[in-house]
DNA sequence: CTGAAAGCGCTTACAG
DNA sequence: CTGAAAGCGCTTACAG
């Protein structure tokens, strides 16, 4: 297939020069003179000289790749933190192979080994959904550098980049109480979630600090949010004697499912109740009214997070202190809220 | 980093045996007693063997990975491919190296250039926008196996796996026809936009086997189609003399652009003006009225481009005729026109 | 059925 | 400043 592929060994013989110092030249190695550096570099490029990546991982024991799992490629937060990795990585020189675990924890663990098999110099890696059983991910740790972001876990102790989810809610909810809001209800996850425990943590920061008392009746949790979920817990918010006058529903996909539910029932936006979601998808400026949301800056993460792994692949020990790196967050004020 | 890595040449000392032999036991190879596979394979388990797959490629010239460019991984019908794409390359032990042009011609040849000093053993391309110049194309399929999918272009002569474009437009335009509209306008893109000028032969071809005769006036074009672009073409439609009574826009997003307009000027959707997109886009379930629009299998498209592409890997002489894949879309009826 | 040996293309410690 | 040579881990034509 490939024919006439210029290697070192033909730059060398055209040029009368070994191919150890073809090598140096071409890696701008001290010990050669400027002038064959030159020279090399001249006919390599005239000769359309590409390294064989295979040879050069081979024996540098390296790949310059960079593994990433996710639960979902498809989701759109994910993406944009995909892009970030893709922009930081190439601006590295490092390539990307990425592969779906489809919240399926098995999976997961094959794709790991996977990559580890593939031969690539690190791993990023956002948990599926219900890994409470992190052996292998402390297995793979052992073997390689690895980083999580997104979907993290206390339990593994690695260099983890996330948002600031805590205060993110905090800002969100105290939001609601700035503008007059006084009944604030909650729609989460059950508490092995990462990610809606901090949400539900900022939660209740902002009621405790503005001196509002937790009613458990209107704090719902069901086991994995999306859309139906989100109208389910707004009919049953609904039904309650004493409405909220504030829904924070922690994914904007139930704050959607939220919404539809409150204008199927002529409740009015904001001004009977409220409601802030999470995410700034796509979405929540497609519903109506638009909807008040937190902005995740999933690029940051991204590069972010392949910042601290090329750091840790270029660590020669590999003793790595395990730290969390918090990416801010924005908040975004639209309609089903009020501006202030 | 690594240690105590273990190599076929420790296996083959655990056992008495040569390198080749363990080699040829691991693959299988017909030469050797069953035996002696069974120890083989049974002892490599347990010293936990993965072959380096850099040796592996650079011995076999092979790197099992396909290179993949895409405009933009944040687009959703982009995602969904890229899952089909990541799954069935996986079913055949292939990686998948994503990487983006951001619609940007300079950075679609380089991107190019990569994958091949990279050394993938193919390329899936979707040509970035406005992508009239396709000699960096040209080149690159000269030196590797490539093919076009979604954004595919008839200059460039190769494998192109690509949705029934026309017949799916023909499919929407009949619909409308179908619930009575006699006077159905088009958003569009100008004629260098492959996928454009492919619906608007489906449209043609619609209005003409049902005796419609085109009216120039309702038929809009733009340079990029997005939501704002929809609102202002839909802006026109309602200022003529002679209104549309129904739209079809080229993307579920122009749509609902579309549809923002008409509700801001108390349009009745359906009634007097019917709307129509293309993709089922998340957007469009979440819009009021929910859309009635085409939803592209991109799972199909991502897999069937695999399957293709390995077919060309696999061939050993790189003769490859040029052939289109159309893959059948589906007709989604929602509100935003009627059910029949 | 098994082994010795060459070689894939590169880098680098060693020698000069 | 440059070169000869070893070696990374694997596969495979050749020999037996």
């Amino acid at each position: 297939m490939k024919k006439d592929v210029t290697t070192l060994k033909k730059i060398a013989e055209s040029l009368n020069l070994s191919i150890s110092t073809v090598s140096r030249a071409l890696n701008d190695h001290q010990d050669i003179s400027s002038q064959t550096k030159e020279k090399v570099k001249k006919l390599a490029k005239e000769m359309n000289y590409i390294p064989n990546i295979f040879a050069k991982g081979f024996r540098q024991h390296r790949s310059n790749i960079i593994g990433v799992v996710v639960s979902n490629v498809t989701h759109h937060y994910t993406t944009t933190i995909i892009r970030g990795i893709l922009e930081e990585a190439a601006a590295r020189g490092y390539r990307v192979i990425i592969s779906e675990s489809n919240n399926d924890i098995e999976k997961q663990t094959e794709m790991l080994n996977t990559m580890i098999q593939f031969g690539v110099d690190g791993i990023l890696l956002s948990l599926s959904k219900l890994t409470r059983d992190v052996d292998n991910v402390l297995r793979t740790l052992n073997r390689i550098p690895l980083i999580l972001f997104d979907k993290v876990s206390s339990k593994i102790p690695c260099t983890q980049v996330v948002i600031n989810d805590e205060e993110a809610a905090f800002d969100a909810v105290e939001h609601l109480i700035n503008i007059g809001k006084k009944r604030i209800a909650i729609i989460k996850e059950f508490e092995f979630s990462y990610n809606s425990e901090k949400r539900f943590a900022g939660y209740l920061k902002a009621l405790k600090q503005h001196n509002i008392p937790l009613d458990e009746k209107i704090v719902l949790s069901c086991e994995d949010i999306n859309l139906e979920e989100g109208k389910r817990m707004t009919n049953i918010l609904l039904s309650l004697k004493e409405r909220p006058d504030a829904i924070f529903c922690i994914t904007d996909t139930a704050a959607i499912g939220c919404i539809k539910v409150l204008k199927k029932f002529n409740v009015r936006i904001p001004e009977e109740i409220a409601v802030v979601g999470f995410s700034n998808n796509a979405n929540s400026t497609i519903i109506e009214p638009q909807l008040t949301t937190i902005d995740q800056p999933g690029n940051r993460i991204g590069k972010t997070a392949v910042h601290y792994l090329i750091e840790e692949i270029d660590t020669p020990n590999n003793v790595v202190t395990s730290k969390t790196i918090e990416i801010k967050t924005n908040l975004i004020i639209r309609d089903s809220t009020y501006k202030v």
